[in-house]
DNA sequence: ACTGCTATTAGTACCAGGTATTAAGTTCTT
DNA sequence: AAGAACTTAATACCTGGTACTAATAGCAGT
C-alpha cells in the first residue's frame, strides 16, 4: 500500500497525466500519504494544483478549434499567387500519425495537398473532382513537409490541372495530379 | 455604454460562448455593471461559473482525445472482413465542410476511405503507395457517407489493391483505387 | 544509544472566485 | 406618489488550493 517516495512520485505523475482533473484530496487517498505529502510531491515534480492543470486542457482544446477553424488550408501557407503557384509547410505532429509507428498517415499528407490545390484557384467556388497520387516516402513525426503547387493546365471548360510536390528537405515524398473544378456546382471537393 | 437588461444578457451570453475563461469582474467592467448583477444574469441565464465552464471545455477536449486515438479509422467501422471486405459511416459534420458552402471537403471522403482501406490489411503495416480517386458528387452537411472497401487483388510482393466506394444513400459519391504496401518500410501510409 | 538527516504530518494564515442570502437603494412606470 | 423591476451592497461561507512554520517519525552511521 505504502511505496517509498520516488516510486510514489513517479506514480503521482502518470497518475496526474492520465487524469488531470484529480485532487490533492483524492491522490492522497490513492497513496495513503497526507495531503502536505502530496503538495510536496508535487512541488518538487513542478505539477500545478487542479485548477491550473484544467485550464491548461482547455486553452490546448480552444487553440485547436480555433486554428481549425481559422483557415481552411491544412499547414501554413507561405506563398500564394492566385491560378498559377503555391506554397505550404506543415510540421508532423502526434496527432497526424499513426501511434504505432509515428509515420504520417497518407490523408494528412493528401489533405495538405488537396487544400493547398483548391486555394490556389482564385474563383469562389473549387472543388476537386479527381487525383492521381503517389506517396513516395514515408513521412515521420517531427518532420515538416513542404507543399509545392503549380498550375499546369486551365482548361476552358472550367476544370484546372494542379500538380503537387511535396517535400521533407530535398526528398520528394509525396506526388499528386489535381484536376479542380472551378465555378459550377456539379462536382466534389 | 450602459445598455439594457435584456440585451446586455444577450451580450453577456454571447461573450462568454466566445470566451469562456472571462471572469465576473471582467464581465462586470465591461458592461459597467456590478459584479453582483453580473451574477444575477448568470443565474437567470444558467451560465455555470468560470470554473465550471474551463471544465466543461476541458474534458469535451479529452473526450475528443480518447476518440481519436481509440481508432485509428475516420468514421464508424461497422463491418470488418480482413482482407476481404469492409465497411464504415461517416455523419458530416461542420469540421467537414467549405464554411462558404457547407460542402464536404474532399481530403474528409479520401481520408475516411484511406483509412478504412488501411485498416482493411490484415497486417502490422500497412501504408498507401498510391491512390487514384474520383469524386462524383457533392455531399453535403447533415449527409451520411457510406465506404465499402473491397479486396480486389492480393500480389505476392506485399502490394493490395483496394477499391472504396463511398454513397450517400443510393448515389456514388466517391471512388477511389489504393495501392496499400503492407509489412516492409519503404513506402507511405 | 545518541546524533543527524530525510521524510512526513500538522496547523495556521491567506487567496481567488465564486455561492447564498438579506437588505437597501434606484429607476421606470403607471 | 406608489409599486414593481432592476441594481448594488454587505456579509457569511465554500473549495481547492499556496506559503510558511513547526512538530514528529523513521532510519543510517558511528
Amino acid at each position: 500500500m505504502r511505496v517509498p517516495k520516488k516510486e510514489r512520485q513517479r506514480l503521482l505523475q502518470e497518475t496526474i497525466e492520465r487524469n488531470p482533473f484529480i485532487k490533492d484530496e483524492e491522490l492522497s487517498k490513492q497513496f495513503s500519504v497526507s495531503i502536505q505529502t502530496i503538495r510536496l510531491d508535487r512541488m518538487e515534480l513542478k505539477i500545478p494544483e487542479v485548477r491550473e492543470r484544467i485550464k491548461h486542457v482547455a486553452s490546448e482544446h480552444l487553440d485547436e478549434v480555433k486554428s481549425l477553424s481559422m483557415s481552411e488550408v491544412i499547414g501554413d501557407m507561405i506563398d500564394l499567387k492566385l491560378d498559377d503557384s503555391a506554397i505550404s509547410v506543415l510540421d508532423i505532429e502526434k496527432e497526424h500519425v499513426f501511434s504505432r509507428n509515428e509515420i504520417a498517415r497518407g490523408h494528412v499528407l493528401f489533405a495538405q495537398a488537396n487544400s493547398l490545390a483548391v486555394a490556389l484557384i482564385n474563383d469562389e467556388l473549387a472543388l476537386t473532382t479527381k487525383a492521381e497520387i503517389r506517396f513516395s516516402r514515408q513521412v515521420h513525426l517531427g518532420e515538416r513537409v513542404v507543399a509545392k503547387a503549380r498550375v499546369m493546365k486551365l482548361r476552358g471548360d472550367g476544370r484546372t490541372d494542379v500538380t503537387v510536390e511535396s517535400y521533407v528537405g530535398e526528398e520528394r515524398v509525396f506526388e499528386g495530379d489535381f484536376t479542380i473544378y472551378r465555378r459550377g456546382e456539379e462536382e466534389q471537393a
